[in-house]
DNA sequence: GCTTCCCGCCACGGT
DNA sequence: ACCGTGGCGGGAAGC
């Protein structure tokens, strides 16, 4: 994977990378491709040798010229320039000068986009990917201390770990979800009290440091998530006292997480962070602190978990950082499933989720945080042994955790959450851009993935079906409910063995976002995961469990979880201790309080009923910009399905209409943007007597390519919809779209149609098999809700459909050795974000996925492979995308 | 003029 | 003494 560094004098090749854009380097005479990197040489001996026997002005060349060669990769045409500075190797400085790379080019945000995008986002656990510091630096063209603010970062988000000296253990983010949570909960456990009452700054900025004091008593100086390898002996090592930064940045995150509006300040963020907080903070700690937390903001914003937004206050604007992660977390869902094997859960569920929807939920309980979380060992030592021992018990563990109860509380939840984000979200939409709305509309369809950029992108994740599938039902509807052992089988075709409990449960689908509507008939099923977002949500498998009932899927923001599918087999097994918590996190969707609380109303959720104005006077987000890709847009879809069908629609459109966004502009985002999931979402419309074993979903919503397609295509008749036998269905997390198919985008994607139609299998999975037939093969690009079906589970292969409605996405089905043991499938995102708009790349992969059905699924391997290129190339291209967007923030 | 944050000095701790 | 780490803050780019 890593590129190696490109020889010294060399031309420069840009093509090198992974993403190499072609027609950025005119110039480079080289070959352009994959030129094999040159071997003997390791990156490291090359720029060592090089830059120590350059003079300072060739080193200083070579590393711009080193940096910029990922960032060419990954910026499209960001720095159009940028490519003049090959020749400036042979001509002259000047141009080199022109071409040196400015400030932001030389970013810590962008270094790390960088280095990440040199890993893949959810590795299997298969391969150890590991970090040499130096090669990495070299080859970025950067100092290793840069690189030690990035892996510090990283580290705490146990997305890397350290082996040794000069050397880490890429772990990607399969288990990016349970350190969110872990922190959340130890968020809770020292913020949380203030995060219950509102406080202005002011106060919050007191009160944390009294609380802090209070509350965080040992873990000052610890880490608070220890994720230092005990194995290693290095413990002592890793003990070194500081690592402050790796501890800010958890302490950093926490605030994110227990915050009710996501958005914290650095004022506040610093004066809570600094150690002790003293009363009086030394201007100068102040200073340094805010300094680290600018460095620390540059690697999560390019990790995609937060991104820069303004806040308004009376004293003036202030930076701020949103946090754009997941804010769910699964919690061990598959406790749910574990639970009531006889009785339907899903009934219940619906109509709880129904009935409280409106209702905050309220029945989370407040999880004791585990003991690990501090000593962090216990996560770290499980975390390990998981990778080890792939088919270890843990889930089987989890599982037993969770009650149906609590599954259905936090079902409850979830809806609630849903709910109410979405309506913040609307509220918020108009300021934002990156709402969701509009990426959903197609209009936008860049907009969304830059959230997450995930930079590494996972080549493919494999996702245990189990976990995906949370289903939602309304009590109305009789067709989901199913009985249990199906709906949760289907869902969690991967797991055979362990899966029982899993079974039993319905799962969720982390990236969907769910909504019930009511009453009506009619359902949403919203398939897009955001890559941007989180890929945590993805369960890892062995999350699985833990995540299912509280599919942080539902919830806002992440709502639509990149690549959630994922998961295979990591190492997320150490979340498993702490099964029993159940976030809090619903709640928090609830309130609108904010660590900072922005002065301006608009910005509160509450906002939502003013769309508009709220959001544009205390936030200052990038609204306009088609390209933001941030995160948001997976939230919006959440909100919009509390409201009816119809007024949903009316937002959408007028959403939609979010007119900045012409098409042309669009496909230029797109294009970078490309991979911008588009949440998919279906309308489901209730049986009716005749048919009452099939459902019949109908694309709501067109791929956010669409729209650009729009013109081209004939909106025409095709609809793509897709009968699906209730029993199918049950798998399926119901979601309330939000967004619904505006007219404009809706036109389903016409250019696709033609094929589509004809792609579905009925499987082999005769009646209970979920067939699907489309008309036209609308889906959108990366919704299409493949089911993905275990082969291996005998039992009930039919209902594997699986989550993955969410994206396209393909089955592949890994090893069991690899995931877990289990036989998991492994769904493949096609990259929504990738293929964005442009109507060629969307089609083929999509249609297919959304057509498959389990018994087409056969050969999953292939389609993966054939989207794990995609994906590749959309990750990239989600990189660019980020890193443009994200740069100028 | 303020915000953002790159850069690299330098110290700490281990070997 | 050397090396890996990483705290720290000067000062400049960017706005």
């Amino acid at each position: 994977m890593a590129p190696k560094t490109p020889i010294k004098n060399e031309p420069i090749d840009l093509s090198k990378q992974k993403g190499c854009t072609p027609e950025r380097n005119p110039i480079t005479p080289v070959k352009i491709i994959d030129r094999p990197q040159p071997d003997p040489w390791t990156p490291t001996t090359n720029l060592k040798i090089l830059v120590s026997a350059a003079s300072p002005d060739m080193r200083d060349r070579e590393k711009k010229k080193e940096l910029f060669r990922p960032i060419e990769n990954s910026e499209q045409s960001d720095t159009p320039d940028s490519l003049q500075y090959d020749i400036v190797d042979d001509s002259t400085v000047d141009e080199f000068e022109k071409q040196r790379p400015s400030r932001k080019q030389k970013s810590l945000g962008l270094l790390c986009q960088k280095f990440l995008a040199r890993y893949p986002n959810y590795p299997l656990s298969t391969e150890k990917t590991t970090i040499s510091l130096d090669e990495v630096a070299s080859i970025l063209g950067v100092e290793r201390r840069r690189i030690y603010d990035i892996v510090n970062v990283l580290e705490s988000l146990q997305l890397v770990s350290r082996v040794a000296k000069n050397q880490y253990c890429w772990h990607g983010r399969h288990n990016l979800s349970q350190t969110l949570k872990m922190l959340q909960e130890a968020g809770e456990l020292q913020y949380g009290e203030l995060m219950t009452s509102q406080f202005k700054e002011q106060d919050l900025e007191y009160k944390f440091g009294e609380r802090k004091k209070e509350t965080i008593p040992d873990s000052q100086d610890r880490p608070l998530l220890d994720f230092s390898e005990p194995d290693c002996t290095s413990a002592s090592a890793n003990s070194r006292k500081d690592k402050s930064l790796r501890i800010m940045s958890q302490k950093f995150v926490m605030l994110f997480l227990v915050s009710k509006t996501k958005i914290v300040t650095l004022d506040v963020a610093a004066k809570i962070l600094i150690e002790e907080t003293q009363d009086t903070v030394d201007h100068s700690k102040f200073k340094t602190k805010v300094r680290r937390l600018y460095d620390i903001a540059n690697v999560l914003t390019s990790l995609g978990l937060i991104k820069k937004v303004h806040v308004t206050e009376e004293r003036g604007r202030k930076p701020a950082f949103k946090w754009i992660g997941p804010v769910e977390f699964p919690e061990r869902t598959d406790e749910l499933r574990g639970h009531s094997p006889t009785s339907d859960p899903l009934p219940e569920t619906q109509r709880g989720a129904c009935a409280q929807y409106q209702t905050s939920a309220t029945g989370n309980q407040r999880f004791t945080r585990h003991a690990s979380f501090n000593s962090a060992q216990p996560c770290e030592a499980a975390r390990r042994k998981v990778n080890s021992e792939p088919n270890s018990p843990r889930q089987e563990r989890q599982a037993c955790i969770v009650n149906s109860d609590e599954n259905c509380s936090k079902m409850i939840n979830l809806a609630a959450v849903c709910r109410q984000k979405i309506e913040e979200d609307t509220g918020n939409k108009a300021c934002d851009t990156e709402t969701i709305l509009s990426s959903a509309k197609n209009s936008n369809i860049s907009l969304p993935f830059s959230l997450l950029p995930v930079p590494g992108d996972s080549d493919f994740c494999v996702n245990p079906l189990p976990q995906a599938v949370f289903p939602m039902v309304q009590a109305d509807v009789p067709s989901f409910s199913l009985p249990n052992g199906i709906s949760s089988q289907a869902s969690h075709p991967s797991t055979p063995a362990a899966s029982k409990t899993e079974n039993g449960k319905p799962t969720l689908v982390p990236n969907q976002p769910f909504l019930c509507f009511p009453s009506s008939s009619l359902f949403m099923l919203c398939g897009g995961l955001q890559e941007n977002n989180l890929s945590e949500p993805l369960p890892a498998a062995g999350d699985l469990g833990n995540r299912s009932a509280e599919a942080q899927a539902p919830v806002p923001p992440t709502a639509c979880q990149k690549r959630s599918s994922h998961k295979c087999s990591s190492p997320s097994a150490p979340v498993d201790e702490e099964p029993a918590a159940k976030k809090q996190v619903l709640e928090h969707s609830d309130l609108p309080l904010s660590l900072v609380v922005p002065k301006k109303p608009s910005e509160s959720p509450k906002a939502e009923s003013s769309p508009g104005s709220g959001c544009s006077a205390a936030v200052h987000l990038e609204i306009n910009r088609p390209d933001l890709a941030s995160p948001a847009a997976p939230e919006v879809a959440n909100k919009e399905p509390t409201k009816p069908l119809d007024c949903q629609e009316k937002e959408k459109q007028s959403q939609n209409k979010d007119p900045d966004e012409p098409p042309p502009e669009n496909e230029h985002i797109s294009k970078e943007n490309g991979n911008q999931p588009f949440q998919p979402q279906y309308l489901y419309v209730q049986p009716t007597a005749g048919l009452s074993s099939f459902n019949f979903l109908f694309s709501a919503n067109q791929a956010p390519g669409a729209i650009s397609l729009a013109a081209n295509q004939l909106p025409s008749l095709s609809v793509p919809c897709v009968m699906v036998p209730s029993a199918a269905l049950a798998s399926f997390p119901l979601v309330c779209s939000p967004s619904f198919s505006n007219p404009l985008s809706s036109v389903p994607d016409g250019s696709f149609s033609a094929a589509a139609s004809t792609n579905f299998s009925v499987s082999s999975l005769a009646s209970t098999t979920p067939v699907f037939i489309s008309t036209t093969g609308v889906v959108t690009p990366k919704v299409s809700p493949a089911p993905s079906v275990d082969p291996q589970q005998p039992a009930h292969p039919a209902l594997h459909l699986s989550p993955v409605l969410t994206r396209s996405c393909s089955a592949v089905k890994l090893d069991s050795s690899v995931c877990m043991g289990h036989p998991v499938t492994l769904l493949k995102l096609q990259q929504p974000s990738s293929a964005p708009l442009t109507p060629k790349s969307i089609r083929p992969a999509h249609h297919e996925a959304f057509f498959k059905t389990p018994g087409s699924l056969g050969d999953p391997v292939a389609w993966k492979k054939n989207e794990g290129n995609q994906t590749r190339n959309a990750s990239s291209v989600q990189r660019r995308l980020e890193i443009s967007s994200t740069s100028p923030d």
